[in-house]
DNA sequence: TTTTATTGACCGACTGGTCGGTCAATAGGA
DNA sequence: TCCTATTGACCGACCAGTCGGTCAATAAAA
């Protein structure tokens, strides 16, 4: 128990350092001795629990990955009242909570980037791929339930708004990362309102 | 004359060779030797004409911007009709050139990871500033138009909408990368459905 | 309780392969 | 012949991963 713990605690440990070196310096330019010295141990003691400087990184992913989920679904969770509310929280919710570790944005870019070359291409393309489809699931059955109780119009694509949304969500980010005058949230929600003008069902004018 | 055409012809020979290399293999996975080959010259020759690899890599950069600027500038000239026949008329333009070199689509997320670190992350994260902006201005006066023409709804927000899209279009290219069986032109379409129809003024029903 | 044996986590000096960049040699054109 | 462009063999900085040794903690024996 107390070993296993202790095991444990420092793999996370390992991790943690790891994601912190990997966002300042890139995959690439980051050294398995500049990880170590960030966790504070040796450089072989890394190799103890992580097989390769790749395992390590793909580790940091699937750590991030589960960060940002768990994130999304205590968001989500939370949410009460009507399905535009619903997603307006949705919108606010995920937005701030990026927003609050935006230096660690560049990591995502890091894992973009190794799913489009390097040899770990598969093992990262797909867990992206499985990513963005649940997260669509997510958002899009919000969409689908203000479909059904007619707040939203019948003709909505849940499917195709959720991914429109899910993207945006992200390429705000993006473009935060790249401009620090760009407030995404601010752009989010007035983005979100006209969003939310067209899916909201009226009363037909014929 | 024939001189500087032929040095202009060369760097951009290498220019694409390169281009294609670093998208199948990524940056730090290319060796220069490869480009070389793939240029089909020797691998000093790669010198004469840039001082590095970065500063290769930053040229496949400005090529692939310029590129698709044109593209898309080439798209706007020809648009014509309404606001919304406009808007929906750049969304198909875009998407469908850029699915057209889908392949190509590494290299934006190799981009991404340059300007995340990497000793060139200034110059990149510079660059994509601008780029984004001017964008969005394109995409905004787009938007303005169709609001000043009475057309749109005058309390939407022309800035907030042009940068959703935008990074919408950028984030519906990146799930298709990762999701062959996601159709990211379909998608597109049926969204810009909804958001027109938030765009647009209706008569008002107090 | 004290002493001895055993374990395995931890360490960092070292190695071997890799690859960006150089430059002396060569080819080709004027 | 002279000058420019091209080339690829060569160099050495760099760094992921290895491995033999250390030592604190625990177990076993006295």
């Amino acid at each position: 128990m107390e070993y296993k713990a202790g095991k444990q605690n420092k793999k996370s440990l390992i991790i943690e350092a790891a994601a912190r070196v990997f966002a300042n310096r890139g995959y690439n330019s980051t050294l398995i001795a500049e990880i170590a010295t960030e966790a504070g141990i040796g450089k072989g003691t890394i190799y103890e629990y992580f097989p390769s400087k790749e395992d390590l990184f793909f580790a940091v992913f699937e750590w991030y990955v589960q960060m940002t989920e768990t994130q999304a679904s205590v968001s989500i969770s939370a949410l009460g009242g009507s399905a535009s509310e619903r997603l307006m929280a949705l919108n606010d919710a995920l937005l701030r909570s990026w927003l609050e570790m935006l230096d660690m944005y560049s990591l995502v870019m890091e894992f973009w980037s190794a799913s489009a070359s390097s040899k770990m291409r598969q093992r990262f393309k797909q867990a992206f791929k499985v990513g963005y489809r649940d997260f669509r699931l997510i958002v899009s059955a919000l969409i689908r339930d203000g479909i059904e109780t007619g707040e939203f119009r019948p003709d909505v694509d849940a499917e195709s708004v959720a991914a429109a949304l899910v993207g945006t969500w992200d390429a705000l980010l993006l473009q935060a990362w790249f401009d620090e005058g760009f407030d995404p949230l601010t752009t989010a929600r007035r983005f979100m309102a006209v969003l939310m003008s067209g899916l909201i069902s009226k009363p037909q004018v014929v």
